[in-house]
DNA sequence: CAATTGATTGTTGTCTGACAAATATGACAT
DNA sequence: ATGTCATATTTGTCAGACAACAATCAATTG
């Protein structure tokens, strides 16, 4: 009958993140609607207020609408902020990881390229050396969860240094990436060091100033990342081990 | 000491958008704390309960975070949800709406070319169908606001044809950037008709399965509203006439 | 008999009042 | 000067109540 809530956030994060989740892992299709208020407050054994809050915020991302007497209905998927951090975590634990991970990449090849091109047009000095710090501590990095850490400010470096605030909340689904092709992609002593020679290629075209090698140089980035997944689908199960990922 | 909600939809939905507004124009900078919610509450006559469900919407776009003790202290804005249909409405009332308009429309230089040539390769007979209409209504438009209907929806279908189902949530971005050139762009007849024709050239690439020259005629046509956006900018003031818009 | 009207009912929207939890502030003791 | 503790303030949560509203079905009426 009651179920338990695994967030240790406040009450009202977590009934938000299982409602949340449970919508964006298909259990309630769009167009349908969700148990009523007083169905979750007593399945997770809190008040009202803080079922009603939580569905706000799921409303605010654009999951539902809510209308008296009909109750919450899950909104067509077209309307869902899939760039929002919390729906993208929820979407990359439900069925289908392997062609949201795709679709991830796809989205990546449109914008980081031309990101990167805006960045070495326009960086700042500070921006620059940001950016340069973290592929620098990507190469000497002893870990790989440290080294995946300084790949990911790296990358957010860039969306920064493109001076186009509307660039930064993609970071979201850049950090989403890197953490999904952590899980699945494997990598060899050899892939490590190829791919950190594409990040200084990346490096060094915002540090000179040259917008066509910047973009260039992600374009191969991302493309060996393509590479990299392409080898684990032929290798049959899309294993889910956790080793080293790189973007 | 209290004050009217212009909004007409729920009681929250009004606070959310005046407390919204306000730290989007400016009023509460990053890293300050707003004001009480019982401030709040009885500043606009509701209760406490309707500004705390507000303020967990404006929380879930990232505006803000809540502690207890210290209050709703907003956030810096490299977290605001930028793409959040909510906060570009309020952004584009926000001073700085020029920069704004330039910061949208470098955006989407970046992704709808790349929608396009998706779209071209992707595109099924439903979708093809959609985008020739709204191009076709774009031409046969006798009203202004008409055209600008149909223009937001033949770019919206262009979106909805990538494939590419993250592509989607920046429909907002393009609803909100024509809505502004809409505004502030005037347009003779022959600027209408060469602006037709450069839609007719996107609306053939896609159906022909042409990626390239979809690409290519995109880029034409965010080039051509930009070269009206410094035409209007050369005039002098940054006028607000309502006039016809185009992109 | 069909169609409109009306009552019923279940759900969200809002209000009120209260208490718990957490933390910034300042007083106090060391 | 520094660390400790009490206090006050604010958010977090709860409980209960009523209003608004729409979907459904029965009753009334043309």
């Amino acid at each position: 009958m009651t179920e338990a809530l695994r967030g240790r956030g406040s009450a009202h994060e977590a009934v938000a993140e299982a409602i949340g989740r449970r919508i964006v892992q298909g259990e309630f299709p769009p167009g349908s609607v969700l148990p009523a208020e007083a169905q979750w407050s007593s399945r997770y054994q809190v008040s009202r207020s803080v079922v009603r809050e939580a569905i706000k915020m799921l409303s605010a991302k654009g999951l539902l609408t809510s209308r008296p007497k009909v109750g919450s209905r899950v909104k067509e998927r077209r309307r869902w902020n899939l760039l929002d951090h919390d729906i993208l975590a929820w979407y990359a634990e439900a069925p289908g990881r392997r062609e949201f991970l795709g679709t991830l990449q796809e989205f990546r090849k449109i914008f980081e390229p031309e990101a990167a091109a805006l960045a070495a047009s326009r960086r700042s000095e500070k921006q620059m050396r940001a950016i340069s710090e973290a592929c620098a501590e990507m190469g000497q990095a002893r870990t790989l969860p440290e080294r995946s850490a300084a790949d990911v400010r790296f990358h957010l470096g860039i969306l920064e240094a493109s001076g186009n605030e509307m660039l930064l909340p993609l970071g979201a689904l850049i950090e989403s990436a890197l953490e999904n092709l952590f899980m699945i992609i494997t990598r060899q002593a050899d892939d490590l060091r190829h791919a950190q020679a594409l990040h200084e290629d990346i490096e060094r075209g915002i540090r000179l100033g040259r917008p066509l090698a910047a973009r260039r140089a992600v374009r191969r980035l991302l493309a060996d990342s393509d590479a990299m997944l392409h080898r684990v689908d032929q290798r049959g199960a899309a294993g889910t081990d956790p080793a080293s990922g790189g973007g």
